[in-house]
DNA sequence: AGGGAGTCCTGCAGGC
DNA sequence: TGCCTGCAGGACTCCC
């Protein structure tokens, strides 16, 4: 699924065919994704003018006049796709379609159905349940070694599922999760706490920029994510480890030792590392 | 309290 | 070709 860098992209699309303009049409297909939609989600967005499309974490978070938010999530499988309007009925899984006044259309398309749309006021989004608990943004200047420090200390868990905990850093998946540490040099079997301050260092360092290149190439497209505007993104062409098992350690530094990429499997997710290389 | 397993849902690839 | 199994970028709930 869209981790934040892919989430970053669309909403980056979006802003383009939506702020400033209003919603001139809304429609449902189904009542719900992961949770029910709000009752009278579609009312409510009708006429609205969009202020901004950004992100926070993994959610698009989508600021309407009227001080209203629309919180949306893609889960494993969503895709916001926009295109001009069209004859033809919505498939089976395009779940909602927005149509602004100057006739762009925006179809929420979802097969897994794990993806969620909600609505909030503006003033308590921070207290909204999806993100009360929601850990610092990997890119801001704030997010830096002592922050996560303090946020891995004690932890007992492997490195590479703390980090899948949103409420520690935000945005993170599985994908930048497992090239992050391969990064910065890291077994993702370590124990969390048990990380110094010269390697949280470096792996900060490493989380920023796999995401900053990751952003800069449009995300990855594996078999989901597609920027809304179809083109896809290439980041998936820089994986170094992430589903690439069986393959040789790109610049290991222990090459002839190097048994190439593992694949084992964490909290029930795959984790790819080099085990020559992430101590 | 904290962490891992099971769960939601559909599509696709690979093996037989 | 067709069926079956396993796997997938997330995250919540349950249970230990």
């Amino acid at each position: 699924m869209p981790e934040l860098p892919e989430v970053e992209t669309v909403a980056r699309g979006l802003s383009k065919v939506w702020e400033g303009r209003r919603f001139a049409s809304v429609v449902c297909h189904r009542a719900g994704l992961r949770i029910p939609f709000p009752a009278d989600m579609a009312r409510r967005l009708t006429g609205r003018r969009v202020d901004s499309v950004g992100r926070r974490a993994k959610y698009l978070v989508t600021r309407l006049d009227g001080g209203l938010v629309m919180l949306g999530h893609l889960g494993m499988s969503g895709r916001m796709v926009i295109s001009g309007l069209r004859n033809t009925p919505p498939g089976r899984h395009d779940h909602v379609e927005f149509i602004t006044e100057d006739g762009v259309l925006v179809t929420l398309t979802d097969p897994r159905r794990f993806g969620l749309l909600t609505l909030c006021d503006a003033a308590e989004m921070d207290s909204h349940p999806l993100l009360k608990d929601m850990g610092p943004e990997p890119l801001e200047p704030g997010f830096d070694a002592g922050v996560l420090a303090a946020a891995l200390m004690g932890k007992a868990t492997p490195i590479k599922s703390a980090l899948l905990d949103q409420t520690l850093v935000a945005g993170l998946g599985n994908i930048y999760v497992c090239e992050a540490l391969f990064r910065a040099g890291i077994s993702p079997q370590r124990e969390a706490g048990s990380l110094k301050l010269g390697e949280i260092a470096p792996l900060v360092t490493a989380i920023k920029n796999v995401l900053q290149d990751a952003i800069a190439a449009g995300g990855s497209s594996l078999k989901d994510h597609v920027r809304p505007d179809g083109e896809l993104g290439y980041f998936q062409h820089e994986f170094k480890v992430y589903g690439r098992a069986g393959q040789r350690c790109p610049d290991c530094p222990g090459a002839p030792r190097c048994p190439g990429i593992q694949r084992i499997v964490q909290a029930g997710r795959s984790t790819f590392y080099c085990a020559e290389r992430q101590m």
